[in-house]
DNA sequence: ATTTGCGTTCGAGCGCGCTCACACGCCTAG
DNA sequence: CTAGGCGTGTGAGCGCGCTCGAACGCAAAT
């Protein structure tokens, strides 16, 4: 096999994602379950801890209804504001940013400017990041490639 | 525009980076630039501190050469491994697991096949979260086209 | 009636990955 | 000769993002 392929081959498996994004997926963020969970449920579905909701309530990234006893249900609304969160902190986005694009969006739709420019420059940092771990997995292919292929060069 | 549009529109856009990862670059972790270049120099052209770069030989990641005076001194080999080392951190490989591979590494050949299990192991979680990190972009540039083109629904 | 289990708040603790401060050494320019 | 600038090792400090512990409340099951 040649230099050139292997960096090829790498390149091509390392931007071809093996599970693929699909729209359903992307969909899910636009369509409303109807949920009505209780912490643990909900812990469970996005995969935080039970902890880690409790903590972003706390710092103020979103509020949580409560039921008569003063426990937190989980209506669709709700969970599409904590996935939001979650993603966005799971794509490497600080609490800080977080919290400022909340206090935007709690400031009212004349924040909508200053919500879009947060929104353009964290698309920016992903596709960067994007960049990186796609050459991060090339690397690995690669070197994965070197280990199985030829032992010695 | 259709919502369905929408939604193809920001997968699109999420999956096809911007820059766009060269060939070039990639070819980059293959090739020997023939450096020897002091701290300050190496740690600009990797993007890192001279601080990380001194803390990452503290802690056992890499040895690197010193002159006479007892400086640091990056040939070639040394930035490859530097790079190698900074582009797995980037992507989010805990410090644990490089210590482990250098480790073994170091042990000599023999370990091969262990070296290869991290890789193939790393290489799935690097595909799982390019995947997470495609979704996020997804959702990102769907708030954008929301924001963007209809305040109003 | 009490145990089990899940929920609550609040403050404190922790692991990771740097990052810095300090005291010192070597080389070069003025 | 001395001052500046860059290097060195080492221990301590720090910011982030959880994560945990303790003390407590409520409700169903035994």
């Amino acid at each position: 096999m040649e230099a050139d392929d292997v960096l090829r081959d790498a390149l091509r498996l390392a931007t071809d994602p093996p599970g693929g994004v699909s729209v359903e997926a992307l969909r899910d963020l636009a369509r409303t379950d109807d949920a009505d969970w209780d912490i643990a449920t909900a812990a469970r579905h996005l995969d935080v801890s039970p902890h880690t909701v409790r903590y972003y309530e706390r710092i103020g990234l979103l509020d949580i209804p409560r039921d008569e006893a003063g426990h937190r249900r989980f209506d669709a609304a709700t969970v599409r504001r904590l996935v939001f969160l979650i993603r966005m902190r799971t794509s490497g986005m600080p609490i800080s940013d977080l919290r400022q694009y909340v206090a935007l969006v709690d400031a009212g739709a004349s924040t909508v400017p200053e919500r879009l420019d947060l929104l353009l420059e964290h698309r920016d940092t992903l596709r960067a990041q994007l960049a990186q771990f796609q050459l991060a997995l090339a690397a690995t292919e690669y070197k994965i490639a070197a280990y199985t292929e030829g032992p010695q060069p």
